[in-house]
DNA sequence: CCTCTCGGCTAACGGTGTTAGCTCAAGGTT
DNA sequence: AACCTTGAGCTAACACCGTTAGCCGAGAGG
């Protein structure tokens, strides 16, 4: 494992462990027992080691998406469930600015096929499927449903607007 | 005007025409031909300032929505035409922390009632609404989109899942 | 044996939010 | 009129931040 892999590793760690804040250049030399601007003779400054991590997150997303149930219902609770497990990821991935000179070519597009994929190659539903499942989850890590809110109900509801389960009452008889 | 509001007027232009990085209290205090420390003297710090330009920004996006058409085709439409023609102060409203403590009481249920409005009362989806607007726009803002998407399809498709516009073709003959 | 490169180091710069403590003018009180 | 208080500015400083310049020693290769 190269010294840059292990300062990724650690400015990982650091990051799910304390926080974006904490993930600075000279608490991330710390950890590795070193000084800060020696972490710039492997990494070119803390930009480079965001996009990376940036690139990780998306990856391991990307992976959990591909196997998740391949319709609506099961890539929303994939999605979600993700997100909240990784909320520091998440929020890097969402909230940094995307350098995509930087990103590998098709890491992008493999994060999205799941969902194009689940709406029927339908682009600008598939777009309204990432933006719906994006906006409740940035709303609900950023706390901003009231704590009474039944987010599970939310999230069954939206699900619906793609796929209409029919109710009992009224099924074809 | 009190001094405190002289500030915020301040603040919010360095926002807007220059952005978040700009908003220093340092850079401040310069626009105001004052020195940083003396801003402690009107206002208890950078939090303070920004919950109050997030407390703003929230009422003028009320005002926008209960003045748009009540359906969720009107709301979705003014939601994010106020987000793109304020984008400084949409993602300051979404990103930065909520001090509901600081925040006046009814703010926040004033922006949140013309979208449950719209969708007749039913908080589940309105939730789900407020979801899909805010992630379209974030990922909008966010510069998530590939340049050659089309956004106002994505949007027309993304209403279509809470009003279905019954197509030509399969309308009742 | 010499040299060169790698990976560490210290010192420093300009920036951030914030605190402590001083000063001075204005206004109200006695 | 003299005094006192308060408000609103100031400087100096602290502890951080990302980053650069330049030095140094160990180890590898010729």
């Amino acid at each position: 494992m190269s010294r840059r892999d292990e300062i990724l590793d650690a400015a990982a760690g650091l990051l799910v462990e304390e926080g974006p804040d904490a993930l600075s250049m000279r608490r991330l030399g710390e950890l590795l027992g070193i000084r800060a601007p020696s972490l710039y003779k492997h990494v070119s400054g803390k930009e480079e080691i965001l996009a990376a991590l940036q690139e990780r997150a998306l990856r391991a997303m990307a992976v959990e998406l591909e196997a998740a149930r391949p319709d609506v219902r099961g890539l929303g609770d994939a999605y979600r469930a993700w997100a909240l497990a990784n909320p520091q990821q998440y929020t890097l991935v969402t909230r940094h600015p995307l350098d995509r000179d930087r990103l590998a070519p098709g890491v992008e597009a493999a994060a999205a096929a799941p969902l194009l994929a689940a709406v029927g190659g339908d682009q600008a539903r598939a777009r309204a499927l990432w933006g719906l499942a994006h906006g409740l989850v940035d709303l609900e890590l950023a706390g901003r449903f009231p704590s009474t809110a039944d987010l599970d109900a939310t999230w069954r509801a939206a699900i619906e607007l793609f796929e209409p389960e029919p109710t009992q009452k009224e099924s074809q008889p």
